[in-house]
DNA sequence: GTCTATAAACAGATAGAC
DNA sequence: GTCTATCTGTTTATAGAC
Protein backbone atom coordinates (compact mmCIF):
# COMPACT_ATOMS: atom_id res chain seq x y z
CA UNK A 1 0.00 0.00 0.00
CA UNK A 2 1.41 3.61 -1.28
CA UNK A 3 1.87 5.84 1.46
CA UNK A 4 -0.13 8.66 0.29
CA UNK A 5 -3.05 5.62 -0.92
CA UNK A 6 -3.82 5.04 2.61
CA UNK A 7 -4.97 7.81 3.39
CA UNK A 8 -7.18 8.54 0.41
CA UNK A 9 -8.54 5.84 0.23
CA UNK A 10 -8.85 6.12 4.25
CA UNK A 11 -11.22 9.39 2.99
CA UNK A 12 -13.29 7.29 0.50
CA UNK A 13 -14.23 4.82 2.40
CA UNK A 14 -15.63 7.73 4.94
CA UNK A 15 -17.42 9.06 2.75
CA UNK A 16 -18.80 5.93 1.53
CA UNK A 17 -19.77 4.07 4.94
CA UNK A 18 -20.79 7.73 6.76
CA UNK A 19 -22.91 8.66 3.50
CA UNK A 20 -24.61 4.75 3.75
CA UNK A 21 -24.69 4.37 7.21
CA UNK A 22 -24.47 7.57 9.58
CA UNK A 23 -21.36 8.51 11.42
CA UNK A 24 -22.13 7.28 14.87
CA UNK A 25 -23.42 3.77 12.70
CA UNK A 26 -19.83 3.39 11.27
CA UNK A 27 -17.09 1.44 13.44
CA UNK A 28 -13.51 2.91 12.73
CA UNK A 29 -12.73 -1.28 12.65
CA UNK A 30 -15.31 -1.33 9.59
CA UNK A 31 -13.79 1.62 7.82
CA UNK A 32 -10.58 0.40 7.89
CA UNK A 33 -11.38 -2.64 6.22
CA UNK A 34 -13.60 -1.01 3.82
CA UNK A 35 -9.98 0.82 2.38
CA UNK A 36 -8.20 -1.71 3.15
CA UNK A 37 -6.20 -0.63 5.59
CA UNK A 38 -5.50 -1.39 9.28
CA UNK A 39 -7.10 0.00 12.23
CA UNK A 40 -4.69 2.46 13.65
CA UNK A 41 -4.11 4.32 10.21
CA UNK A 42 -7.36 6.20 11.31
CA UNK A 43 -5.33 7.52 14.30
CA UNK A 44 -2.04 7.76 12.75
CA UNK A 45 -3.26 9.85 9.80
CA UNK A 46 -6.28 11.37 11.09
CA UNK A 47 -5.47 12.10 14.78
CA UNK A 48 -9.31 9.32 15.12
CA UNK A 49 -12.82 8.89 13.85
CA UNK A 50 -13.37 12.89 14.14
CA UNK A 51 -10.01 13.85 12.25
CA UNK A 52 -11.35 11.69 9.20
CA UNK A 53 -14.83 12.57 9.26
CA UNK A 54 -13.43 16.32 8.93
CA UNK A 55 -11.10 15.36 6.13
CA UNK A 56 -14.48 13.66 3.68
CA UNK A 57 -16.10 17.37 4.65
CA UNK A 58 -12.80 18.66 3.53
CA UNK A 59 -12.62 16.83 0.44
CA UNK A 60 -16.94 16.60 -0.13
CA UNK A 61 -16.22 20.26 -0.76
CA UNK A 62 -13.48 20.52 -3.34
CA UNK A 63 -15.30 18.08 -5.26
CA UNK A 64 -18.27 20.01 -5.31
CA UNK A 65 -16.84 23.20 -6.27
CA UNK A 66 -15.32 21.18 -9.16
CA UNK A 67 -18.18 19.62 -10.49
CA UNK A 68 -20.51 22.96 -10.39
CA UNK A 69 -18.67 25.67 -9.64
CA UNK A 70 -16.65 25.88 -13.09
CA UNK A 71 -19.85 27.42 -14.93
CA UNK A 72 -18.73 30.36 -14.00
CA UNK A 73 -19.07 32.50 -16.70
CA UNK A 74 -18.81 37.02 -16.74
CA UNK A 75 -21.68 38.05 -16.09
CA UNK A 76 -24.30 39.40 -19.19
CA UNK A 77 -26.38 41.81 -18.97
CA UNK A 78 -29.23 40.43 -20.78
CA UNK A 79 -31.84 38.78 -18.88
CA UNK A 80 -32.50 36.74 -21.62
CA UNK A 81 -28.91 35.63 -21.39
CA UNK A 82 -28.93 35.41 -17.90
CA UNK A 83 -32.01 33.07 -18.16
CA UNK A 84 -30.67 30.93 -20.43
CA UNK A 85 -27.50 30.13 -17.95
CA UNK A 86 -29.51 29.78 -14.79
CA UNK A 87 -31.16 27.17 -16.90
CA UNK A 88 -28.23 25.59 -17.80
CA UNK A 89 -26.76 25.54 -13.74
CA UNK A 90 -30.45 23.63 -13.23
CA UNK A 91 -29.75 21.24 -15.89
CA UNK A 92 -26.12 20.30 -14.37
CA UNK A 93 -26.94 20.47 -10.54
CA UNK A 94 -30.00 17.98 -11.11
CA UNK A 95 -27.99 15.96 -13.14
CA UNK A 96 -25.23 16.10 -10.80
CA UNK A 97 -27.49 15.55 -7.66
CA UNK A 98 -28.98 12.40 -9.44
CA UNK A 99 -26.17 10.83 -11.08
CA UNK A 100 -23.15 12.61 -11.53
CA UNK A 101 -19.44 10.96 -11.19
CA UNK A 102 -19.28 9.82 -7.54
CA UNK A 103 -22.86 11.64 -6.57
CA UNK A 104 -24.39 8.32 -5.34
CA UNK A 105 -21.55 8.88 -2.20
CA UNK A 106 -20.82 12.00 -1.89
CA UNK A 107 -24.49 13.64 -1.89
CA UNK A 108 -25.72 10.83 0.58
CA UNK A 109 -22.54 12.12 3.05
CA UNK A 110 -23.48 15.60 2.42
CA UNK A 111 -27.05 14.93 3.29
CA UNK A 112 -25.93 13.19 6.50
CA UNK A 113 -23.98 15.97 7.76
CA UNK A 114 -26.23 18.54 7.13
CA UNK A 115 -29.03 16.24 9.10
CA UNK A 116 -26.39 15.43 11.51
CA UNK A 117 -25.52 18.97 11.68
CA UNK A 118 -21.84 17.66 11.55
CA UNK A 119 -18.47 19.63 10.33
CA UNK A 120 -19.19 19.42 7.39
CA UNK A 121 -22.24 22.14 7.11
CA UNK A 122 -19.40 25.06 7.74
CA UNK A 123 -17.16 23.57 5.46
CA UNK A 124 -20.15 23.45 2.80
CA UNK A 125 -21.62 26.45 3.58
CA UNK A 126 -18.70 28.48 2.85
CA UNK A 127 -16.62 26.53 0.44
CA UNK A 128 -19.78 26.02 -1.67
CA UNK A 129 -23.47 26.92 -0.32
CA UNK A 130 -22.82 30.39 -0.21
CA UNK A 131 -20.95 31.55 -3.25
CA UNK A 132 -23.67 29.11 -5.71
CA UNK A 133 -26.63 31.00 -4.16
CA UNK A 134 -24.87 34.06 -3.99
CA UNK A 135 -24.37 33.55 -8.06
CA UNK A 136 -27.67 31.93 -9.01
CA UNK A 137 -29.09 35.40 -6.95
CA UNK A 138 -26.39 37.34 -8.98
CA UNK A 139 -28.16 35.82 -12.38
CA UNK A 140 -31.62 35.85 -10.96
CA UNK A 141 -31.36 39.46 -10.31
CA UNK A 142 -30.32 40.02 -14.16
CA UNK A 143 -32.93 37.49 -15.63
CA UNK A 144 -35.96 39.79 -13.59
CA UNK A 145 -34.19 42.93 -13.53
CA UNK A 146 -34.70 43.49 -9.61
CA UNK A 147 -31.67 43.77 -7.11
CA UNK A 148 -29.75 40.26 -6.26
CA UNK A 149 -29.37 40.53 -3.04
CA UNK A 150 -32.84 41.30 -2.12
CA UNK A 151 -35.20 39.18 1.02
CA UNK A 152 -37.08 38.71 -2.46
CA UNK A 153 -34.59 37.21 -4.23
CA UNK A 154 -32.57 35.41 -1.90
CA UNK A 155 -35.92 33.28 -0.73
CA UNK A 156 -36.66 32.88 -4.53
CA UNK A 157 -33.64 31.25 -5.48
CA UNK A 158 -33.70 29.03 -1.98
CA UNK A 159 -37.35 27.57 -2.77
CA UNK A 160 -35.75 26.68 -6.85
CA UNK A 161 -32.64 24.92 -4.50
CA UNK A 162 -35.37 23.19 -2.70
CA UNK A 163 -36.84 21.68 -5.71
CA UNK A 164 -33.54 20.44 -6.69
CA UNK A 165 -32.75 19.56 -3.62
CA UNK A 166 -35.95 17.45 -2.71
CA UNK A 167 -35.99 15.01 -6.12
CA UNK A 168 -32.71 14.27 -4.03
CA UNK A 169 -33.62 13.91 -0.52
CA UNK A 170 -37.29 12.60 -1.01
CA UNK A 171 -35.78 9.85 -3.82
CA UNK A 172 -37.23 7.15 -1.55
CA UNK A 173 -40.73 8.42 -1.76
CA UNK A 174 -40.60 10.38 -5.34
CA UNK A 175 -39.84 6.69 -7.05
CA UNK A 176 -42.30 5.19 -4.95
CA UNK A 177 -45.05 7.71 -6.06
CA UNK A 178 -43.68 7.90 -9.67
CA UNK A 179 -43.91 3.94 -9.98
CA UNK A 180 -40.36 4.11 -11.10
CA UNK A 181 -38.06 1.23 -10.84
CA UNK A 182 -34.97 4.01 -10.41
CA UNK A 183 -34.09 6.80 -11.54
CA UNK A 184 -31.90 7.11 -14.99
CA UNK A 185 -32.13 9.40 -17.84
CA UNK A 186 -35.50 9.05 -18.79
CA UNK A 187 -36.53 9.95 -14.82
CA UNK A 188 -33.46 12.89 -14.97
CA UNK A 189 -34.71 14.07 -18.13
CA UNK A 190 -38.57 14.41 -16.50
CA UNK A 191 -37.31 16.41 -13.28
CA UNK A 192 -35.58 18.45 -15.29
CA UNK A 193 -38.02 19.82 -17.64
CA UNK A 194 -40.87 20.77 -14.55
CA UNK A 195 -38.00 22.14 -12.57
CA UNK A 196 -37.05 24.25 -15.90
CA UNK A 197 -40.98 25.04 -16.53
CA UNK A 198 -41.10 26.17 -12.88
CA UNK A 199 -37.77 28.24 -13.25
CA UNK A 200 -39.63 30.38 -16.27
CA UNK A 201 -43.04 30.86 -14.61
CA UNK A 202 -41.40 32.36 -11.16
CA UNK A 203 -39.23 34.36 -13.83
CA UNK A 204 -42.32 35.50 -15.31
CA UNK A 205 -44.16 36.44 -12.87
CA UNK A 206 -41.33 38.55 -11.28
CA UNK A 207 -41.02 40.21 -14.55
CA UNK A 208 -44.88 41.22 -14.21
CA UNK A 209 -45.14 41.91 -10.33
CA UNK B 1 -45.07 5.61 37.45
CA UNK B 2 -48.56 4.77 35.69
CA UNK B 3 -48.24 1.32 33.73
CA UNK B 4 -49.00 3.11 30.06
CA UNK B 5 -46.74 6.08 31.25
CA UNK B 6 -43.97 4.49 30.99
CA UNK B 7 -44.49 3.39 27.48
CA UNK B 8 -45.87 6.46 26.18
CA UNK B 9 -42.94 8.36 27.90
CA UNK B 10 -39.95 5.95 26.23
CA UNK B 11 -42.19 6.92 22.63
CA UNK B 12 -41.77 10.71 23.06
CA UNK B 13 -38.08 10.21 24.34
CA UNK B 14 -37.59 8.35 21.34
CA UNK B 15 -38.64 10.81 19.14
CA UNK B 16 -36.88 13.28 21.22
CA UNK B 17 -33.24 11.84 20.83
CA UNK B 18 -33.12 9.70 17.89
CA UNK B 19 -34.67 13.12 16.06
CA UNK B 20 -31.70 14.84 17.64
CA UNK B 21 -28.99 12.81 17.87
CA UNK B 22 -30.18 10.06 15.14
CA UNK B 23 -30.67 5.85 16.11
CA UNK B 24 -26.91 4.68 16.30
CA UNK B 25 -26.01 7.81 18.63
CA UNK B 26 -28.84 7.49 20.77
CA UNK B 27 -28.10 4.23 23.67
CA UNK B 28 -30.90 3.03 25.06
CA UNK B 29 -29.35 4.06 28.60
CA UNK B 30 -30.19 7.90 27.28
CA UNK B 31 -33.56 6.86 26.40
CA UNK B 32 -34.64 5.29 29.62
CA UNK B 33 -32.60 8.13 31.70
CA UNK B 34 -34.71 10.73 29.27
CA UNK B 35 -37.80 9.02 29.79
CA UNK B 36 -37.45 8.34 33.60
CA UNK B 37 -37.69 5.14 32.91
CA UNK B 38 -35.66 1.63 33.83
CA UNK B 39 -33.09 0.13 30.97
CA UNK B 40 -34.62 -2.81 30.87
CA UNK B 41 -38.30 -1.27 30.33
CA UNK B 42 -37.00 -0.92 26.37
CA UNK B 43 -36.91 -4.54 26.25
CA UNK B 44 -40.29 -5.65 28.34
CA UNK B 45 -42.73 -3.23 25.94
CA UNK B 46 -40.70 -2.71 22.71
CA UNK B 47 -38.37 -6.24 22.96
CA UNK B 48 -35.69 -4.00 21.84
CA UNK B 49 -34.16 -0.19 20.81
CA UNK B 50 -35.18 -1.57 16.99
CA UNK B 51 -38.78 -1.79 18.44
CA UNK B 52 -38.87 1.65 20.43
CA UNK B 53 -37.93 2.76 16.95
CA UNK B 54 -40.74 1.20 14.92
CA UNK B 55 -42.83 2.44 17.47
CA UNK B 56 -42.10 6.35 17.44
CA UNK B 57 -42.50 5.89 13.66
CA UNK B 58 -45.86 4.51 14.36
CA UNK B 59 -46.68 7.51 16.60
CA UNK B 60 -45.19 9.85 14.31
CA UNK B 61 -47.23 8.70 11.30
CA UNK B 62 -50.77 9.39 13.67
CA UNK B 63 -49.33 12.57 14.48
CA UNK B 64 -48.36 13.72 11.03
CA UNK B 65 -52.40 12.81 9.92
CA UNK B 66 -53.81 14.85 12.85
CA UNK B 67 -52.08 17.94 12.25
CA UNK B 68 -52.48 18.30 8.38
CA UNK B 69 -54.60 15.47 7.42
CA UNK B 70 -57.63 17.47 8.56
CA UNK B 71 -57.98 19.74 5.99
CA UNK B 72 -60.20 17.19 3.74
CA UNK B 73 -62.73 19.07 3.12
CA UNK B 74 -65.44 17.82 -0.42
CA UNK B 75 -63.59 18.41 -3.54
CA UNK B 76 -64.95 21.31 -5.40
CA UNK B 77 -65.35 21.62 -8.89
CA UNK B 78 -64.46 25.09 -9.27
CA UNK B 79 -60.81 25.46 -10.14
CA UNK B 80 -60.78 28.73 -8.09
CA UNK B 81 -62.00 26.92 -5.20
CA UNK B 82 -59.22 24.61 -5.95
CA UNK B 83 -56.41 26.78 -5.92
CA UNK B 84 -57.25 28.77 -3.00
CA UNK B 85 -57.63 25.31 -1.13
CA UNK B 86 -54.07 24.23 -2.47
CA UNK B 87 -52.76 27.67 -1.16
CA UNK B 88 -54.62 26.89 2.82
CA UNK B 89 -52.69 23.09 2.55
CA UNK B 90 -49.29 25.16 2.06
CA UNK B 91 -50.04 27.75 4.81
CA UNK B 92 -50.94 25.02 7.41
CA UNK B 93 -47.62 22.88 6.09
CA UNK B 94 -44.98 25.31 6.07
CA UNK B 95 -46.77 26.11 9.92
CA UNK B 96 -46.17 22.95 10.43
CA UNK B 97 -43.01 22.33 9.78
CA UNK B 98 -41.39 25.76 10.87
CA UNK B 99 -43.30 26.00 14.39
CA UNK B 100 -46.00 24.01 14.76
CA UNK B 101 -46.83 22.00 18.39
CA UNK B 102 -43.85 19.76 18.85
CA UNK B 103 -42.82 19.93 15.13
CA UNK B 104 -39.61 21.16 16.72
CA UNK B 105 -39.38 16.97 18.06
CA UNK B 106 -41.23 15.02 15.13
CA UNK B 107 -40.16 16.51 11.98
CA UNK B 108 -36.32 15.76 12.60
CA UNK B 109 -37.48 12.57 13.59
CA UNK B 110 -38.84 12.11 10.66
CA UNK B 111 -36.31 13.87 8.34
CA UNK B 112 -33.25 11.47 10.14
CA UNK B 113 -35.74 8.24 9.55
CA UNK B 114 -35.83 9.75 5.83
CA UNK B 115 -31.46 9.97 5.93
CA UNK B 116 -31.13 6.67 7.58
CA UNK B 117 -34.04 4.70 5.43
CA UNK B 118 -34.88 3.60 8.50
CA UNK B 119 -38.56 1.73 9.19
CA UNK B 120 -40.13 5.26 9.95
CA UNK B 121 -39.90 5.57 5.60
CA UNK B 122 -42.85 2.91 5.20
CA UNK B 123 -44.84 4.37 8.01
CA UNK B 124 -44.53 7.99 6.74
CA UNK B 125 -45.72 6.76 3.14
CA UNK B 126 -48.24 4.86 3.20
CA UNK B 127 -49.68 6.26 6.49
CA UNK B 128 -49.08 9.99 5.20
CA UNK B 129 -47.16 10.92 2.14
CA UNK B 130 -49.01 9.14 -0.17
CA UNK B 131 -52.12 10.11 1.01
CA UNK B 132 -51.02 13.85 1.15
CA UNK B 133 -49.68 13.63 -2.36
CA UNK B 134 -52.35 12.48 -3.83
CA UNK B 135 -54.65 14.84 -2.16
CA UNK B 136 -52.58 17.62 -3.68
CA UNK B 137 -52.68 16.05 -6.94
CA UNK B 138 -56.32 16.05 -6.97
CA UNK B 139 -56.43 19.91 -6.34
CA UNK B 140 -53.74 20.69 -8.80
CA UNK B 141 -55.84 18.92 -11.19
CA UNK B 142 -58.80 21.15 -10.56
CA UNK B 143 -57.45 23.73 -10.42
CA UNK B 144 -55.12 23.74 -14.12
CA UNK B 145 -58.20 21.79 -15.44
CA UNK B 146 -55.69 18.85 -16.12
CA UNK B 147 -55.49 15.10 -15.72
CA UNK B 148 -54.66 14.90 -11.64
CA UNK B 149 -52.90 11.70 -11.44
CA UNK B 150 -50.54 12.39 -14.67
CA UNK B 151 -47.05 12.03 -14.61
CA UNK B 152 -46.75 15.82 -15.18
CA UNK B 153 -49.10 16.79 -12.43
CA UNK B 154 -47.14 14.13 -10.01
CA UNK B 155 -43.95 15.86 -10.49
CA UNK B 156 -45.18 19.46 -10.03
CA UNK B 157 -46.66 18.64 -6.72
CA UNK B 158 -43.52 16.85 -5.82
CA UNK B 159 -41.63 20.00 -7.33
CA UNK B 160 -44.20 21.97 -4.46
CA UNK B 161 -43.63 20.22 -1.58
CA UNK B 162 -40.12 20.09 -2.41
CA UNK B 163 -39.89 24.38 -1.41
CA UNK B 164 -41.83 23.38 1.61
CA UNK B 165 -39.56 20.87 2.89
CA UNK B 166 -36.10 22.70 1.83
CA UNK B 167 -36.86 25.31 4.29
CA UNK B 168 -36.95 22.89 7.17
CA UNK B 169 -34.11 20.64 6.20
CA UNK B 170 -31.56 23.36 4.95
CA UNK B 171 -32.62 25.71 8.17
CA UNK B 172 -28.83 26.02 8.98
CA UNK B 173 -27.83 27.33 5.56
CA UNK B 174 -30.99 29.57 4.83
CA UNK B 175 -30.72 30.92 8.06
CA UNK B 176 -27.41 32.24 8.11
CA UNK B 177 -27.57 33.40 4.12
CA UNK B 178 -30.66 35.30 5.26
CA UNK B 179 -28.78 36.66 7.92
CA UNK B 180 -31.65 35.30 10.65
CA UNK B 181 -31.15 34.64 13.68
CA UNK B 182 -34.25 32.06 14.17
CA UNK B 183 -37.12 31.36 12.39
CA UNK B 184 -40.39 33.35 13.90
CA UNK B 185 -43.64 34.69 13.00
CA UNK B 186 -42.24 37.22 10.56
CA UNK B 187 -40.09 34.64 9.06
CA UNK B 188 -42.56 32.05 8.23
CA UNK B 189 -44.57 34.98 6.74
CA UNK B 190 -42.12 36.07 4.43
CA UNK B 191 -41.15 32.20 3.30
CA UNK B 192 -45.21 31.37 2.74
CA UNK B 193 -45.67 34.18 0.77
CA UNK B 194 -42.71 33.32 -1.76
CA UNK B 195 -44.32 29.75 -2.13
CA UNK B 196 -47.51 30.85 -2.54
CA UNK B 197 -46.22 33.09 -5.26
CA UNK B 198 -44.55 30.54 -6.55
CA UNK B 199 -47.44 28.38 -6.46
CA UNK B 200 -49.62 31.14 -8.65
CA UNK B 201 -46.89 31.30 -11.01
CA UNK B 202 -46.77 27.50 -11.45
CA UNK B 203 -50.24 27.10 -12.11
CA UNK B 204 -51.11 30.22 -14.27
CA UNK B 205 -48.13 28.86 -16.72
CA UNK B 206 -50.02 25.47 -16.42
CA UNK B 207 -53.95 26.98 -17.39
CA UNK B 208 -51.65 28.30 -20.30
CA UNK B 209 -49.84 25.97 -21.63
C1' DG C 1 -44.66 -4.26 35.45
C1' DT C 2 -40.43 -2.57 37.37
C1' DC C 3 -36.08 -3.12 39.16
C1' DT C 4 -30.74 -4.66 39.98
C1' DA C 5 -26.95 -7.12 38.39
C1' DT C 6 -24.47 -9.03 34.94
C1' DA C 7 -23.25 -11.15 30.67
C1' DA C 8 -21.14 -10.91 26.07
C1' DA C 9 -19.91 -8.11 22.42
C1' DC C 10 -18.08 -4.03 20.65
C1' DA C 11 -16.44 0.73 20.62
C1' DG C 12 -12.21 4.08 19.92
C1' DA C 13 -7.55 4.88 21.21
C1' DT C 14 -2.76 3.65 21.94
C1' DA C 15 1.83 1.39 23.08
C1' DG C 16 5.44 -0.69 20.97
C1' DA C 17 7.57 -3.94 17.48
C1' DC C 18 9.04 -3.71 12.82
C1' DG D 1 4.20 4.39 7.73
C1' DT D 2 2.13 0.06 8.94
C1' DC D 3 1.16 -3.57 11.89
C1' DT D 4 -0.38 -6.62 16.28
C1' DA D 5 -2.02 -6.71 20.73
C1' DT D 6 -4.27 -4.74 24.31
C1' DC D 7 -6.45 -1.29 27.46
C1' DT D 8 -10.53 1.01 29.03
C1' DG D 9 -15.08 2.23 28.63
C1' DT D 10 -19.67 1.52 26.72
C1' DT D 11 -23.07 -0.92 24.19
C1' DT D 12 -27.54 -3.98 24.02
C1' DA D 13 -29.74 -7.71 25.98
C1' DT D 14 -31.13 -10.74 29.62
C1' DA D 15 -31.73 -13.44 34.00
C1' DG D 16 -33.94 -13.28 38.15
C1' DA D 17 -35.55 -10.86 42.56
C1' DC D 18 -39.50 -8.25 44.03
Amino acid sequence: MPPEGTRQALIAAGIRLFGRQGYAATSVRSLAQEAGANIAAIAYHFGGKDGLRLACAEEFGQRMVGAIGQAGGPPANDPQVAREELKLIVRNVVRFLLSGPGASEIVPFMLRELAEGGPGVDAAYSSFAEPVHRRLCGLWGQATATEPESETVRLAVFSLIGQLMYFRIGQAIVTRRMGWAGIGPAEIDQITRRILSNLDAMLDREGQG
